[in-house]
DNA sequence: TTTTTGTATTTTGTATGCAAAAATGCCACA
DNA sequence: TGTGGCATTTTTGCATACAAAATACAAAAA
C-alpha cells in the first residue's frame, strides 16, 4: 500500500551492484566519479554515498585519494568465501528443515523441477537461476533474517564468478543428486541430513569453481 | 611501514561507532546531520558517508527524508543474532583447533589466566574484555579474513548490549568452565571439541543476555 | 473540544565550487 | 636511452548553497 521513494544513492548502488554482478564492470576496473556520475545521469554527491555503501557490502574498493575499483577475487578469497558460505547453507539448511511451512515445501519442489527441466535442456542460465532461487528458499525458510542477510551478502561477492562458467557435466549430475536428497530431507525435516548435504554440496561447488579458475588462468 | 591516511568519512564512522558502542548514543535516538557535523566539527558531506558506511554495518537505520537512528535491538534480533553468532563461532573454533600455531596457543593461555584473574577479583569490565580478546584470537586462528570480518561485524552489534549486565554468578561460572575446556581442546587440536563447546557456550551467552533483558524491561 | 487543513520552520537530498592530492607529461641532463 | 625534477592536468575530498521533503504549529471547521 504504503508508496515507495528509494533514495538516489540507493538506486545508484543498486545499478552499479548490477553493473558488477552482470559482468560489466569488470573485477579491479577504476570507477572514476565524474564520469561514472555522468554516465550515471547524476551529480558525484549520491555516487559518493553509492560507492561508501558497495564498499561496506565489499563489492568495491576504497583507495584513499585515489578512487574506487571493483573488488578483484583472489583464489584464496573465494576459498575463504565458500567457507563461510558453507557455514551459513549448513546453519540454514539445518533451521530451514525444521522450521519450513509445508507451502514453501510445495514451492521448493515446484523449483527443483523446474531445475530438473533446464538440467536435462543443458540449458545453463536457467539452471543458475532455479539453483539459486532454491537455495535463497532454504535459506528463507530458516526464518532468520540476519542469517538471510549475511548469505545474501556473501552470495552477492560470489556471484560474479559464474562468468568463469564452462560447467563439467559428471559435477553438475553430482549437484542435481545432491538436489534430490536435499529435497528429501526438507520433506522429512531432517535437520542434521540437510546440514551435511549442504556441507557436501557448497565443497563440490567451490571444486567447480577452482577448476574454472585454474583453466581461465592458463588460457587468458 | 605504509603510512596510513584515512579519510575523514572514516574518521566520522570511528567516532560514531564508538559512541554507539560505548552506550553514549542510545539504540533509537535519532541522528540530526547539522547538530552531528557540528558536534564532530565536520561537515554534513562526509559524516552523510559515514552514516551509509554505518548502515551497511546494521548499527544505524537510514529512513528516507528523515534522517538516521541508532538501531535498536528487539528481543527477536537478538536471537537472530545469537543464532547466527553460534555457528560464526562454532566454525571459527573448529578452524582455530586445527590451523593455531603454538604461540597463539601461549597467548591464548595467557589471556586466559588474565580473564580467570578478573573473574575471580569480579572485576566485570576487564572479564569482558579479556574474554572477547579470547574470542577474538579464536577467530584470528581460524585463518579466515572473511570470517572474521563478518564475525567482528556481527559481534560489534551485540556490544552495547553488555551495559544492560548485571551477570548472574552462576552463569559466569559456567562460562568460566567452559573457557578451561575450550583452552583444552585448543591445546589438544580437537576441532569437533571445540565446535560442540562454542554452540553451548553461545547458548548459554544468549541465556545471560535474554535474561538481563526480561528484568530490564519489567524495571524500566 | 477534536479534527483537519494551510503555512512556517526544520531537516534531509542533491548539485556545485573550490582546495588538496595524485597522475601525467614534458624537458633537461646524465 | 633512461632517469629525475617540475609544471600541468586530472581526480578526489570537503564545504556550502539551494531544492525538496517532512515536521510542527496555528487557525479554521466540524
Amino acid at each position: 500500500m504504503a508508496i515507495a521513494r528509494t533514495p538516489l544513492h540507493e538506486e545508484v548502488a543498486d545499478r552499479i551492484r548490477e553493473l558488477i554482478t552482470e559482468g560489466l564492470l569488470a573485477p579491479g576496473s577504476k570507477l572514476n566519479e565524474r564520469i561514472l556520475a555522468a554516465q550515471l545521469g547524476v551529480s558525484r554527491t549520491p555516487l559518493r554515498e553509492a560507492l561508501k555503501l558497495l564498499a561496506g557490502e565489499r563489492l568495491i574498493e576504497l583507495h584513499p585519494n585515489r578512487g574506487a575499483s571493483v573488488a578483484r577475487l583472489l583464489r584464496e578469497d573465494i576459498e575463504h568465501l565458500f567457507e563461510l558460505m558453507s557455514a551459513l547453507e549448513a546453519l540454514a539448511g539445518e533451521l530451514a528443515a525444521s522450521r519450513r511451512t509445508d507451502s514453501e515445501l510445495t514451492e521448493l519442489r515446484a523449483l527443483h523441477f523446474e531445475m530438473l527441466a533446464a538440467h536435462v535442456r543443458r540449458d545453463l542460465p536457467a539452471y543458475y537461476r532455479t539453483n539459486r532461487e532454491i537455495h535463497q528458499l532454504i535459506n528463507r525458510c530458516a526464518r532468520n533474517p540476519v542469517l538471510t542477510e549475511t548469505y545474501d551478502a556473501i552470495n552477492l561477492r560470489i556471484q560474479s564468478l559464474r562468468f568463469q562458467s564452462n560447467y563439467n557435466p559428471r559435477k553438475w549430475d553430482t549437484a542435481v543428486q545432491e538436489h534430490d536428497e536435499m529435497l528429501k530431507a526438507m520433506t522429512d525435516r531432517n535437520a542434521s541430513a540437510m546440514r551435511s548435504l549442504l556441507e557436501a554440496h557448497l565443497r563440490n561447488k567451490l571444486q567447480v569453481v577452482l577448476e574454472n579458475l585454474d583453466s581461465e588462468v592458463s588460457q587468458p
